[in-house]
DNA sequence: TTACCGGTTAACAATTTGATAATATGCTAA
DNA sequence: TTAGCATATTATCAAATTGTTAACCGGTAA
Protein backbone atom coordinates (compact mmCIF):
# COMPACT_ATOMS: atom_id res chain seq x y z
CA UNK A 1 0.00 0.00 0.00
CA UNK A 2 0.88 3.68 -0.77
CA UNK A 3 -0.38 5.22 1.91
CA UNK A 4 -1.48 4.16 5.71
CA UNK A 5 -4.81 3.60 6.26
CA UNK A 6 -6.72 6.19 8.25
CA UNK A 7 -9.08 5.50 11.26
CA UNK A 8 -11.22 7.65 13.45
CA UNK A 9 -11.52 6.49 16.61
CA UNK A 10 -14.74 8.60 18.78
CA UNK A 11 -15.11 7.82 22.26
CA UNK A 12 -15.48 10.00 24.95
CA UNK A 13 -13.85 8.25 27.57
CA UNK A 14 -9.57 9.06 27.53
CA UNK A 15 -8.53 5.60 28.77
CA UNK A 16 -10.36 3.51 25.94
CA UNK A 17 -9.41 6.16 22.94
CA UNK A 18 -5.49 5.65 24.32
CA UNK A 19 -5.80 1.70 24.47
CA UNK A 20 -7.39 1.26 20.87
CA UNK A 21 -5.11 4.55 19.22
CA UNK A 22 -2.25 2.85 20.94
CA UNK A 23 -3.35 -1.03 19.35
CA UNK A 24 -3.70 0.10 16.22
CA UNK A 25 -0.60 2.56 15.56
CA UNK A 26 1.13 -0.55 16.42
CA UNK A 27 -0.26 -2.08 13.47
CA UNK A 28 0.84 0.48 11.17
CA UNK A 29 -2.25 2.52 11.15
CA UNK A 30 -2.84 6.09 10.86
CA UNK A 31 -4.99 7.31 13.97
CA UNK A 32 -7.06 10.14 14.22
CA UNK A 33 -9.41 10.68 17.74
CA UNK A 34 -12.51 12.42 18.27
CA UNK A 35 -14.40 13.28 22.13
CA UNK A 36 -17.54 13.35 20.70
CA UNK A 37 -20.10 12.77 18.14
CA UNK A 38 -19.89 16.08 16.48
CA UNK A 39 -15.88 16.00 16.80
CA UNK A 40 -16.23 12.90 15.28
CA UNK A 41 -18.25 14.36 12.25
CA UNK A 42 -15.82 17.12 11.72
CA UNK A 43 -12.75 14.83 11.62
CA UNK A 44 -14.21 12.39 9.67
CA UNK A 45 -15.11 15.04 6.77
CA UNK A 46 -11.36 16.61 6.95
CA UNK A 47 -9.31 13.28 7.01
CA UNK A 48 -11.48 11.19 5.18
CA UNK A 49 -10.86 7.78 7.18
CA UNK A 50 -11.12 4.31 5.47
CA UNK A 51 -12.25 3.48 9.33
CA UNK A 52 -14.59 5.06 11.72
CA UNK A 53 -14.76 3.33 15.35
CA UNK A 54 -17.86 4.38 17.00
CA UNK A 55 -18.80 4.72 20.65
CA UNK A 56 -21.98 4.61 20.95
CA UNK A 57 -23.00 5.99 24.43
CA UNK A 58 -21.42 10.05 23.64
CA UNK A 59 -22.51 12.91 24.80
CA UNK A 60 -23.95 15.20 22.23
CA UNK A 61 -24.66 12.77 18.95
CA UNK A 62 -24.83 9.69 20.10
CA UNK A 63 -22.84 7.06 17.91
CA UNK A 64 -25.63 5.68 15.92
CA UNK A 65 -26.78 8.86 15.14
CA UNK A 66 -23.05 10.02 13.96
CA UNK A 67 -23.40 6.98 11.62
CA UNK A 68 -26.42 7.89 9.93
CA UNK A 69 -25.51 11.31 9.44
CA UNK A 70 -22.28 9.82 7.68
CA UNK A 71 -24.12 7.53 5.79
CA UNK A 72 -26.61 10.45 3.81
CA UNK A 73 -23.38 11.86 2.42
CA UNK A 74 -21.79 9.89 -0.26
CA UNK A 75 -18.29 10.32 0.88
CA UNK A 76 -18.79 8.10 3.68
CA UNK A 77 -21.06 5.28 1.95
CA UNK A 78 -18.12 2.88 1.63
CA UNK A 79 -16.13 4.10 4.77
CA UNK A 80 -16.13 1.11 7.52
CA UNK A 81 -18.07 1.63 10.29
CA UNK A 82 -17.41 -0.06 13.79
CA UNK A 83 -19.79 0.33 16.66
CA UNK A 84 -18.63 0.16 20.20
CA UNK A 85 -20.85 -0.32 22.89
CA UNK A 86 -20.67 -0.20 26.84
CA UNK A 87 -23.39 -2.29 27.49
CA UNK A 88 -23.97 -5.50 25.91
CA UNK A 89 -27.86 -4.34 25.55
CA UNK A 90 -28.50 -6.65 22.52
CA UNK A 91 -31.49 -3.97 20.90
CA UNK A 92 -29.20 -1.54 20.74
CA UNK A 93 -26.37 -3.80 19.11
CA UNK A 94 -29.16 -4.80 16.31
CA UNK A 95 -29.70 -1.10 16.21
CA UNK A 96 -26.17 -0.75 15.10
CA UNK A 97 -26.20 -3.65 12.47
CA UNK A 98 -29.07 -2.14 10.83
CA UNK A 99 -28.04 1.11 10.50
CA UNK A 100 -25.16 0.28 8.34
CA UNK A 101 -21.92 -0.26 10.93
CA UNK A 102 -19.79 -3.19 9.72
CA UNK A 103 -19.26 -4.60 13.07
CA UNK A 104 -19.66 -4.43 16.51
CA UNK A 105 -17.78 -4.28 19.43
CA UNK A 106 -18.63 -4.66 23.08
CA UNK A 107 -16.45 -3.36 26.14
CA UNK A 108 -14.41 -4.56 27.75
CA UNK A 109 -11.99 -4.53 24.27
CA UNK A 110 -9.74 -6.86 23.83
CA UNK A 111 -7.06 -5.55 21.74
CA UNK A 112 -6.19 -8.79 20.00
CA UNK A 113 -10.10 -8.62 19.08
CA UNK A 114 -10.16 -5.28 18.13
CA UNK A 115 -7.11 -5.67 15.97
CA UNK A 116 -8.37 -8.83 14.59
CA UNK A 117 -11.68 -7.34 13.36
CA UNK A 118 -10.44 -3.89 11.90
CA UNK A 119 -7.45 -6.10 9.96
CA UNK A 120 -10.40 -8.95 8.89
CA UNK A 121 -12.29 -5.54 7.65
CA UNK A 122 -9.86 -3.75 5.84
CA UNK A 123 -8.68 -7.63 4.23
CA UNK A 124 -12.60 -8.35 3.11
CA UNK A 125 -12.91 -4.64 1.32
CA UNK A 126 -9.40 -5.24 -0.29
CA UNK A 127 -10.26 -7.93 -1.55
CA UNK A 128 -13.26 -5.96 -3.45
CA UNK A 129 -10.68 -4.13 -5.29
CA UNK A 130 -10.11 -0.27 -3.86
CA UNK A 131 -9.20 1.68 -7.19
CA UNK A 132 -5.68 3.63 -7.43
CA UNK A 133 -3.29 1.05 -5.71
CA UNK A 134 -4.03 -2.92 -7.11
CA UNK A 135 -1.82 -5.56 -5.19
CA UNK A 136 -1.86 -8.94 -6.43
CA UNK A 137 0.88 -11.53 -5.29
CA UNK A 138 3.99 -10.00 -5.96
CA UNK A 139 2.42 -7.79 -8.84
CA UNK A 140 1.43 -3.78 -8.05
CA UNK A 141 -0.30 -1.51 -10.00
CA UNK A 142 0.17 2.22 -8.78
CA UNK A 143 -2.44 4.03 -10.77
CA UNK A 144 -1.47 7.19 -9.52
CA UNK A 145 1.90 6.75 -10.83
CA UNK A 146 1.63 4.90 -13.36
CA UNK A 147 4.05 2.74 -12.32
CA UNK A 148 3.76 -1.37 -12.06
CA UNK A 149 6.18 -3.36 -9.82
CA UNK A 150 7.12 -6.75 -10.11
CA UNK A 151 9.10 -8.38 -7.66
CA UNK A 152 10.37 -4.94 -6.47
CA UNK A 153 11.44 -4.48 -9.87
CA UNK A 154 9.74 -1.28 -12.01
CA UNK A 155 8.02 -1.97 -15.62
CA UNK A 156 7.29 0.58 -17.90
CA UNK A 157 4.32 0.31 -19.49
CA UNK A 158 3.04 2.50 -22.43
CA UNK A 159 -0.44 4.42 -21.40
CA UNK A 160 -2.71 1.48 -23.17
CA UNK A 161 -0.54 -0.99 -22.07
CA UNK A 162 -1.26 0.38 -18.40
CA UNK A 163 -4.79 0.88 -18.56
CA UNK A 164 -5.16 -2.52 -20.15
CA UNK A 165 -3.18 -4.62 -17.81
CA UNK A 166 -4.93 -2.76 -15.33
CA UNK A 167 -8.27 -3.06 -16.51
CA UNK A 168 -7.42 -6.80 -16.34
CA UNK A 169 -6.08 -7.02 -12.85
CA UNK A 170 -8.86 -4.84 -11.64
CA UNK A 171 -11.18 -7.90 -11.47
CA UNK A 172 -8.45 -10.96 -11.06
CA UNK A 173 -9.90 -14.37 -12.81
CA UNK A 174 -13.19 -12.30 -14.44
CA UNK A 175 -12.96 -12.51 -18.34
CA UNK A 176 -13.04 -9.13 -19.97
CA UNK A 177 -14.79 -10.05 -23.00
CA UNK A 178 -13.00 -7.84 -26.17
CA UNK A 179 -15.83 -5.36 -26.34
CA UNK A 180 -15.56 -4.68 -22.74
CA UNK A 181 -12.07 -3.98 -23.19
CA UNK A 182 -12.20 -1.66 -26.47
CA UNK A 183 -15.22 0.54 -24.39
CA UNK A 184 -12.92 0.44 -21.40
CA UNK A 185 -9.77 1.34 -22.85
CA UNK A 186 -10.37 2.60 -25.97
CA UNK A 187 -13.41 3.88 -25.42
CA UNK A 188 -17.03 4.16 -27.24
CA UNK A 189 -16.01 6.87 -30.19
CA UNK A 190 -12.26 5.44 -31.32
CA UNK A 191 -12.69 2.44 -33.30
CA UNK A 192 -9.65 0.13 -33.71
CA UNK A 193 -8.70 -2.58 -36.14
CA UNK A 194 -8.97 -6.70 -34.27
CA UNK A 195 -5.17 -6.86 -33.95
CA UNK A 196 -4.52 -3.90 -31.62
CA UNK A 197 -5.98 -5.69 -28.32
CA UNK A 198 -3.86 -8.55 -29.28
CA UNK A 199 -0.38 -6.75 -30.13
CA UNK A 200 -0.95 -4.62 -26.61
CA UNK A 201 -1.62 -7.81 -24.98
CA UNK A 202 1.78 -9.34 -26.20
CA UNK A 203 3.62 -6.23 -25.68
CA UNK A 204 2.14 -6.48 -21.39
CA UNK A 205 3.31 -10.21 -21.28
CA UNK A 206 6.65 -9.68 -23.13
CA UNK A 207 7.10 -6.67 -20.74
CA UNK A 208 5.44 -8.39 -17.41
CA UNK A 209 7.52 -11.79 -18.62
CA UNK A 210 5.26 -13.66 -16.75
CA UNK A 211 2.22 -15.46 -17.63
CA UNK A 212 -0.21 -13.89 -15.90
CA UNK A 213 -3.14 -13.33 -18.76
CA UNK A 214 -4.97 -15.74 -20.03
CA UNK A 215 -6.60 -16.12 -23.28
CA UNK A 216 -9.61 -17.82 -23.59
CA UNK A 217 -10.63 -18.24 -27.06
CA UNK A 218 -13.49 -16.81 -28.06
CA UNK A 219 -14.59 -14.98 -25.25
CA UNK A 220 -11.51 -12.43 -24.13
CA UNK A 221 -8.62 -12.04 -21.63
CA UNK A 222 -7.82 -12.49 -18.14
CA UNK A 223 -6.08 -11.84 -15.93
CA UNK A 224 -4.26 -14.82 -13.43
CA UNK A 225 -1.78 -14.83 -10.73
CA UNK A 226 -0.39 -18.50 -10.30
CA UNK B 1 -32.41 -13.94 -6.33
CA UNK B 2 -34.40 -16.89 -8.05
CA UNK B 3 -33.95 -19.51 -5.36
CA UNK B 4 -34.00 -19.31 -1.34
CA UNK B 5 -30.51 -19.02 0.18
CA UNK B 6 -29.47 -21.54 1.63
CA UNK B 7 -27.47 -21.95 5.23
CA UNK B 8 -25.62 -24.47 6.54
CA UNK B 9 -25.59 -25.06 10.66
CA UNK B 10 -22.85 -27.71 12.53
CA UNK B 11 -23.14 -27.53 16.04
CA UNK B 12 -23.11 -31.08 18.10
CA UNK B 13 -25.81 -29.25 20.74
CA UNK B 14 -29.30 -30.59 19.52
CA UNK B 15 -31.05 -27.63 21.29
CA UNK B 16 -28.81 -24.93 19.94
CA UNK B 17 -29.43 -26.22 16.46
CA UNK B 18 -33.10 -26.13 16.75
CA UNK B 19 -33.03 -22.53 18.21
CA UNK B 20 -31.26 -21.12 15.47
CA UNK B 21 -32.59 -23.64 12.29
CA UNK B 22 -36.62 -21.82 13.78
CA UNK B 23 -35.09 -18.48 13.45
CA UNK B 24 -33.74 -18.33 10.37
CA UNK B 25 -36.35 -20.53 8.61
CA UNK B 26 -39.21 -18.09 10.18
CA UNK B 27 -36.53 -15.48 8.32
CA UNK B 28 -37.19 -17.47 4.79
CA UNK B 29 -34.05 -19.14 5.01
CA UNK B 30 -33.61 -22.59 3.91
CA UNK B 31 -31.61 -24.60 6.68
CA UNK B 32 -29.41 -27.84 6.28
CA UNK B 33 -28.25 -29.02 9.74
CA UNK B 34 -24.88 -31.08 10.66
CA UNK B 35 -24.16 -32.85 14.26
CA UNK B 36 -20.16 -32.62 13.59
CA UNK B 37 -17.77 -31.53 11.54
CA UNK B 38 -17.46 -34.19 9.23
CA UNK B 39 -21.32 -33.99 8.63
CA UNK B 40 -20.54 -30.54 7.96
CA UNK B 41 -18.36 -30.55 5.07
CA UNK B 42 -20.63 -33.59 3.53
CA UNK B 43 -23.81 -31.57 3.67
CA UNK B 44 -21.61 -28.46 2.44
CA UNK B 45 -20.41 -30.01 -0.25
CA UNK B 46 -24.22 -31.58 -1.67
CA UNK B 47 -25.95 -28.28 -0.89
CA UNK B 48 -23.60 -25.90 -1.58
CA UNK B 49 -25.19 -23.12 0.78
CA UNK B 50 -24.73 -19.69 0.74
CA UNK B 51 -23.51 -19.48 4.29
CA UNK B 52 -22.48 -21.95 7.02
CA UNK B 53 -22.41 -21.38 11.06
CA UNK B 54 -19.99 -23.32 12.72
CA UNK B 55 -19.84 -23.95 15.88
CA UNK B 56 -16.13 -24.41 17.17
CA UNK B 57 -16.28 -26.83 19.56
CA UNK B 58 -17.14 -30.16 17.94
CA UNK B 59 -16.57 -33.92 18.52
CA UNK B 60 -14.00 -35.01 15.28
CA UNK B 61 -13.41 -32.09 13.28
CA UNK B 62 -13.78 -28.89 15.19
CA UNK B 63 -15.00 -25.60 13.21
CA UNK B 64 -11.78 -23.78 12.02
CA UNK B 65 -10.53 -27.08 10.84
CA UNK B 66 -13.84 -27.33 8.71
CA UNK B 67 -13.08 -23.76 7.84
CA UNK B 68 -9.81 -24.45 6.96
CA UNK B 69 -10.68 -27.77 4.31
CA UNK B 70 -13.42 -25.95 2.88
CA UNK B 71 -11.77 -22.79 2.17
CA UNK B 72 -8.87 -24.56 0.32
CA UNK B 73 -11.89 -25.70 -2.66
CA UNK B 74 -12.47 -23.17 -4.87
CA UNK B 75 -16.58 -23.59 -4.51
CA UNK B 76 -16.27 -22.43 -0.99
CA UNK B 77 -13.88 -19.01 -1.62
CA UNK B 78 -16.89 -16.86 -1.98
CA UNK B 79 -19.23 -18.82 0.89
CA UNK B 80 -19.97 -16.60 3.94
CA UNK B 81 -18.72 -18.59 7.37
CA UNK B 82 -19.68 -17.17 10.33
CA UNK B 83 -17.74 -18.98 13.87
CA UNK B 84 -20.23 -19.86 17.16
CA UNK B 85 -18.47 -20.62 20.34
CA UNK B 86 -19.42 -21.28 23.85
CA UNK B 87 -16.39 -19.50 25.12
CA UNK B 88 -15.35 -16.42 24.74
CA UNK B 89 -11.92 -17.18 24.93
CA UNK B 90 -10.46 -14.08 22.83
CA UNK B 91 -7.33 -16.24 21.61
CA UNK B 92 -9.87 -18.67 19.61
CA UNK B 93 -11.83 -15.77 18.14
CA UNK B 94 -8.88 -14.28 16.54
CA UNK B 95 -7.61 -17.56 15.19
CA UNK B 96 -10.84 -17.80 13.60
CA UNK B 97 -11.01 -14.29 11.90
CA UNK B 98 -7.76 -15.12 10.57
CA UNK B 99 -8.88 -18.40 9.12
CA UNK B 100 -11.26 -16.72 6.85
CA UNK B 101 -14.45 -17.11 9.01
CA UNK B 102 -16.45 -13.64 7.82
CA UNK B 103 -17.95 -12.93 11.38
CA UNK B 104 -18.28 -14.31 14.79
CA UNK B 105 -21.11 -15.07 17.08
CA UNK B 106 -20.59 -16.24 21.22
CA UNK B 107 -22.70 -18.55 22.81
CA UNK B 108 -25.45 -17.76 24.62
CA UNK B 109 -26.96 -16.57 21.26
CA UNK B 110 -29.10 -13.80 21.27
CA UNK B 111 -31.44 -15.20 18.16
CA UNK B 112 -32.16 -11.18 16.84
CA UNK B 113 -28.53 -10.55 16.98
CA UNK B 114 -27.89 -13.79 14.98
CA UNK B 115 -30.92 -13.05 12.38
CA UNK B 116 -29.32 -9.11 12.08
CA UNK B 117 -25.59 -10.55 11.43
CA UNK B 118 -27.19 -12.86 8.98
CA UNK B 119 -28.97 -10.99 7.10
CA UNK B 120 -26.07 -7.64 7.19
CA UNK B 121 -23.36 -10.47 5.91
CA UNK B 122 -26.09 -11.01 3.08
CA UNK B 123 -26.75 -7.22 2.11
CA UNK B 124 -22.95 -6.73 2.36
CA UNK B 125 -22.37 -9.66 -0.42
CA UNK B 126 -25.45 -8.76 -2.39
CA UNK B 127 -24.01 -5.39 -2.63
CA UNK B 128 -20.69 -7.12 -3.98
CA UNK B 129 -22.47 -8.88 -7.09
CA UNK B 130 -21.65 -12.64 -7.12
CA UNK B 131 -24.34 -12.57 -10.48
CA UNK B 132 -23.60 -14.94 -13.36
CA UNK B 133 -22.59 -18.08 -10.29
CA UNK B 134 -24.86 -21.41 -11.57
CA UNK B 135 -23.60 -23.70 -8.04
CA UNK B 136 -25.18 -27.22 -7.97
CA UNK B 137 -23.77 -30.28 -5.97
CA UNK B 138 -19.91 -30.29 -6.46
CA UNK B 139 -20.12 -28.24 -9.94
CA UNK B 140 -19.79 -24.47 -10.33
CA UNK B 141 -20.34 -22.78 -13.69
CA UNK B 142 -18.81 -18.99 -12.96
CA UNK B 143 -19.80 -17.06 -16.30
CA UNK B 144 -17.56 -14.02 -15.16
CA UNK B 145 -14.72 -16.54 -15.29
CA UNK B 146 -15.67 -18.54 -17.75
CA UNK B 147 -14.62 -20.88 -15.88
CA UNK B 148 -16.24 -24.43 -14.62
CA UNK B 149 -14.65 -26.13 -11.37
CA UNK B 150 -16.14 -29.79 -10.91
CA UNK B 151 -14.87 -31.26 -7.13
CA UNK B 152 -12.54 -28.94 -6.91
CA UNK B 153 -11.28 -29.32 -10.31
CA UNK B 154 -10.82 -26.63 -13.37
CA UNK B 155 -12.50 -28.27 -16.47
CA UNK B 156 -11.67 -26.02 -19.23
CA UNK B 157 -14.35 -26.37 -22.00
CA UNK B 158 -14.54 -24.33 -25.38
CA UNK B 159 -17.60 -21.17 -25.83
CA UNK B 160 -19.89 -23.27 -26.95
CA UNK B 161 -19.45 -25.94 -24.96
CA UNK B 162 -19.90 -23.81 -22.02
CA UNK B 163 -22.40 -22.07 -23.17
CA UNK B 164 -24.66 -24.96 -23.56
CA UNK B 165 -23.97 -26.73 -20.17
CA UNK B 166 -24.65 -23.21 -18.70
CA UNK B 167 -28.08 -23.33 -20.57
CA UNK B 168 -28.56 -26.51 -19.56
CA UNK B 169 -27.52 -26.06 -15.65
CA UNK B 170 -29.61 -22.33 -15.60
CA UNK B 171 -32.80 -25.21 -15.38
CA UNK B 172 -31.43 -28.27 -13.45
CA UNK B 173 -34.28 -31.39 -14.86
CA UNK B 174 -35.74 -29.01 -16.91
CA UNK B 175 -35.43 -30.31 -20.39
CA UNK B 176 -34.42 -28.58 -23.50
CA UNK B 177 -35.69 -29.34 -26.73
CA UNK B 178 -32.89 -29.11 -29.21
CA UNK B 179 -34.83 -26.27 -31.08
CA UNK B 180 -34.77 -24.24 -27.92
CA UNK B 181 -31.32 -24.95 -27.35
CA UNK B 182 -30.20 -24.14 -31.18
CA UNK B 183 -31.94 -20.74 -30.46
CA UNK B 184 -30.02 -20.23 -27.52
CA UNK B 185 -27.10 -21.20 -27.88
CA UNK B 186 -26.80 -21.08 -31.69
CA UNK B 187 -28.57 -18.10 -32.58
CA UNK B 188 -32.05 -18.16 -34.88
CA UNK B 189 -29.83 -17.03 -37.97
CA UNK B 190 -27.66 -19.92 -37.89
CA UNK B 191 -28.28 -22.75 -39.72
CA UNK B 192 -26.51 -26.01 -38.12
CA UNK B 193 -27.02 -29.68 -38.75
CA UNK B 194 -28.53 -31.97 -36.40
CA UNK B 195 -25.79 -33.64 -34.72
CA UNK B 196 -23.82 -30.74 -33.97
CA UNK B 197 -25.80 -30.78 -30.93
CA UNK B 198 -25.05 -34.08 -30.13
CA UNK B 199 -21.45 -33.91 -30.89
CA UNK B 200 -21.15 -30.88 -28.18
CA UNK B 201 -23.06 -32.61 -25.70
CA UNK B 202 -20.59 -35.87 -26.08
CA UNK B 203 -17.92 -33.11 -25.50
CA UNK B 204 -19.22 -31.89 -22.18
CA UNK B 205 -20.18 -35.08 -21.26
CA UNK B 206 -16.20 -36.55 -22.00
CA UNK B 207 -14.48 -33.44 -20.18
CA UNK B 208 -16.76 -33.54 -17.23
CA UNK B 209 -16.43 -36.94 -16.88
CA UNK B 210 -19.78 -37.29 -15.21
CA UNK B 211 -23.00 -38.42 -16.21
CA UNK B 212 -25.06 -35.49 -15.66
CA UNK B 213 -26.24 -34.63 -19.28
CA UNK B 214 -29.44 -36.95 -19.70
CA UNK B 215 -30.99 -37.47 -23.17
CA UNK B 216 -34.51 -38.06 -23.35
CA UNK B 217 -35.09 -39.44 -26.80
CA UNK B 218 -37.06 -37.49 -29.13
CA UNK B 219 -37.21 -34.82 -27.32
CA UNK B 220 -33.91 -33.06 -26.02
CA UNK B 221 -31.44 -33.03 -23.07
CA UNK B 222 -31.57 -31.59 -19.25
CA UNK B 223 -29.15 -31.11 -16.83
CA UNK B 224 -29.39 -33.21 -13.27
CA UNK B 225 -27.08 -33.96 -10.49
CA UNK B 226 -27.34 -37.56 -8.87
C1' DT C 1 15.78 18.30 -38.52
C1' DT C 2 16.33 13.84 -36.68
C1' DA C 3 15.63 10.18 -33.68
C1' DC C 4 12.53 8.01 -30.94
C1' DC C 5 8.18 6.51 -28.85
C1' DG C 6 3.56 4.96 -28.70
C1' DG C 7 -0.25 3.45 -31.16
C1' DT C 8 -1.97 1.25 -35.04
C1' DT C 9 -2.26 -1.75 -38.91
C1' DA C 10 -1.06 -5.33 -42.34
C1' DA C 11 0.48 -9.76 -43.36
C1' DC C 12 1.24 -14.19 -42.26
C1' DA C 13 1.79 -18.21 -38.92
C1' DA C 14 -0.09 -20.99 -35.39
C1' DT C 15 -3.73 -22.62 -32.96
C1' DT C 16 -8.33 -23.73 -31.63
C1' DT C 17 -12.91 -24.39 -32.57
C1' DG C 18 -17.06 -25.92 -34.65
C1' DA C 19 -19.57 -28.38 -38.17
C1' DT C 20 -20.15 -32.25 -40.93
C1' DA C 21 -19.84 -36.82 -42.73
C1' DA C 22 -19.53 -41.46 -41.92
C1' DT C 23 -20.27 -45.05 -38.97
C1' DA C 24 -21.78 -47.40 -34.86
C1' DT C 25 -24.92 -48.19 -31.23
C1' DG C 26 -29.15 -48.63 -28.93
C1' DC C 27 -34.04 -48.32 -28.44
C1' DT C 28 -38.86 -49.20 -29.86
C1' DA C 29 -42.69 -50.86 -32.17
C1' DA C 30 -44.62 -54.04 -35.31
C1' DT D 1 -36.55 -60.50 -34.29
C1' DT D 2 -35.95 -56.89 -37.13
C1' DA D 3 -36.73 -52.57 -39.58
C1' DG D 4 -36.60 -47.94 -38.57
C1' DC D 5 -35.41 -44.15 -36.08
C1' DA D 6 -32.75 -41.28 -32.72
C1' DT D 7 -28.64 -40.63 -30.69
C1' DA D 8 -23.43 -41.64 -29.85
C1' DT D 9 -18.92 -41.70 -31.50
C1' DT D 10 -15.05 -40.72 -34.19
C1' DA D 11 -12.29 -38.58 -37.58
C1' DT D 12 -11.70 -34.94 -40.61
C1' DC D 13 -11.60 -30.46 -42.53
C1' DA D 14 -12.80 -25.62 -42.94
C1' DA D 15 -13.38 -21.48 -40.54
C1' DA D 16 -12.61 -18.55 -36.88
C1' DT D 17 -9.54 -16.71 -33.65
C1' DT D 18 -5.34 -15.37 -31.86
C1' DG D 19 -0.06 -14.84 -31.92
C1' DT D 20 3.84 -12.69 -33.97
C1' DT D 21 6.57 -9.74 -36.54
C1' DA D 22 7.49 -5.83 -39.03
C1' DA D 23 6.24 -1.66 -40.94
C1' DC D 24 3.82 2.79 -40.95
C1' DC D 25 2.51 7.29 -39.09
C1' DG D 26 2.02 11.25 -36.27
C1' DG D 27 3.74 13.65 -32.40
C1' DT D 28 7.53 15.24 -29.55
C1' DA D 29 11.92 16.01 -27.44
C1' DA D 30 16.79 16.63 -28.26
Amino acid sequence: MSNVKKILIADDEPDILEIIQFNLQSEGYEVITAKNGDEAIEAARIHQPSLIILDIMMPGKNGIEVCNILRLQPAFKETLIIFLSALSDESTEVRGLETGADDYLTKPISPKILVSKVNSLFRRVASKGSMGMIKIGDLVIDREKYMITYQGNDIILARKEFELLALLASKPSKVFLRNEILNQVWGTEVIVGDRTIDVHIRKIRQKLNLDCITTVKGVGYKFEMQ
